[in-house]
Formats: structure tokens, sequence, C-alpha cells
DNA sequence: CTGTATCCTCGCTGATACTG
DNA sequence: CAGTATCAGCGAGGATACAG
């Protein structure tokens, strides 16, 4: 099962691997984790990403129930978004993952330098 | 910074995202944390990865400090791949995301199943 | 404001075959 | 045994324009 984990795309880790591998889906929970935004707030923030990208990727973790979208039928229309408790969960392994980076990233660099100096 | 993250390929988060979303990287980690193994058994206990593919992953992670290459000029040639130090530290962030995967995938499966019913 | 609808390109993957 | 070479195909991702 340890081997098989890649292979079988309903295994959990494959699951939150792929969603974790995907950059907008982390950039999004970090900074959803201070407040739920709307639509074009979260696009301003992020930069970069192209409405239909954000869209993709907010309904992905909607269908995986790591965000909430709350409609309010006003005029103009305003749609926000907020993690919800299992999104903030969420924050947990990507701690795990940043703060391994920060701390390793100077020996990958030195790595890198040293396989391009061959 | 934070919220740059992403954009910047030179950033530690991203880098390690990076790699860490690759399935494959993540099975060799996986599969060498008990100790050094050649490339066919690599191939064999992965399963499904073509030769150029595990070429192209053991490369870049030897790149970045993750695993060795260790090279017996013999007949027939004999090559073997083991974790760096660097590569079993990333086993912590690994334990994070499977630990995490397998508290919650219910509950993601769940919010999957409720949004196919709408 | 909050998205959809197209189109297009690019990189990655896998299949297959071949070499030192 | 341990790869390299080559090619084809597919799908994600971005640019752009438009709609409710």
């Amino acid at each position: 099962m340890r081997n098989g984990d890649a292979f079988d795309p309903n295994c959990p880790t494959r699951l939150v691997l792929d969603r974790i591998g995907d950059k907008w889906t982390v950039l999004v929970v970090l900074i959803l984790k201070d407040g739920p935004l709307r639509f074009t707030q979260l696009r301003d923030r992020i930069g970069g990403i192209t409405p239909k990208v954000l869209t993709q990727t907010l309904r992905a973790m909607a269908r995986d129930g790591l965000v909430t979208r709350q409609i309010y039928p006003e005029v103009p229309p305003r749609v926000e978004y907020s993690l919800t408790p299992l999104g903030h969960s969420l924050q947990g392994p990507i701690r795990a993952i940043t703060d391994w980076a920060e701390e390793n990233v100077t020996e990958v660099m030195a790595a890198r330098e040293a396989a391009l100096a061959e």
C-alpha cells in the first residue's frame, strides 16, 4: 500500500499530495487564513492568476470541502470565500513544508551550485 | 513575501512544494528510506514508471542533494541510490501530509459526495 | 463584480526502441 | 544492468474577450 499510493488516485495520500502540489491551492489557503475574501480581492492578492484558473482552483477546493462559497444576492453581486475548519487544518502540513524549506534551502541551493559546477 | 512565494521559482517554499507535489519523488523517498537500492530495484518497486522518468526523477533529486548516486565500476555495472541526510529529513514534511491525509480523507470524500449530489 | 467561453501553446508523460 | 534517444498525444495553464 505504501508502494501503491501513487497509482491509486483514490489513495488519501495521493489526493492530498495533488492538492498541496498545486501552488494556487497553497496560496489560497495562506491568504484566506486570516478571514474571508471576495473573488477580486483574492485575485489581486495572488496576482498573476487568471480568473479562469482562480475559479477552477476555488471550485476544486470547494468540492473537497476546503473552502465555502458565500453568495450575497446583491447588486453588484458579492461572493465571499472562506476556509472551512478542514481548510484551516491544512495549514498544519503546509507549515511543515514551509518550515522544512526555510530550514534547508541553503543546503539545497548549495547542492545545486555544486551540480552546476560539474 | 508570503504572497509572492509562488511566483519566484527561487523561493524555498515553491522549490520544496514542486518536489513534494511530484508523486515519483515522494515514492522514491519512501522506498529508499530503509536503505540503498539499485536502479532496477527502484523501478520494480515503484512499478509503472518508465526508465526515462525514473532517471529524470533521480537526477533532479541528486541535483538538490536528496539522493546520492554511487557507481560501482563492475561488470555488469551497478549503481546504487541512497537518501542523503537531507533526503531523510524530507520524511518529516511527507509524514505530516500523509498523517493529515489519513485523518481527514473521510471528510474530504464526504464533501465530494455531497458536491456530486447537487 | 464575478465569473464564462475560446483558443492556443507548452511541457510533461508514456511508449518504444536502442546503446555502452 | 543502467540508462539514452526519439516521438507522439494529452491536458493543464495562460491570454484574451465577453456575459450575467
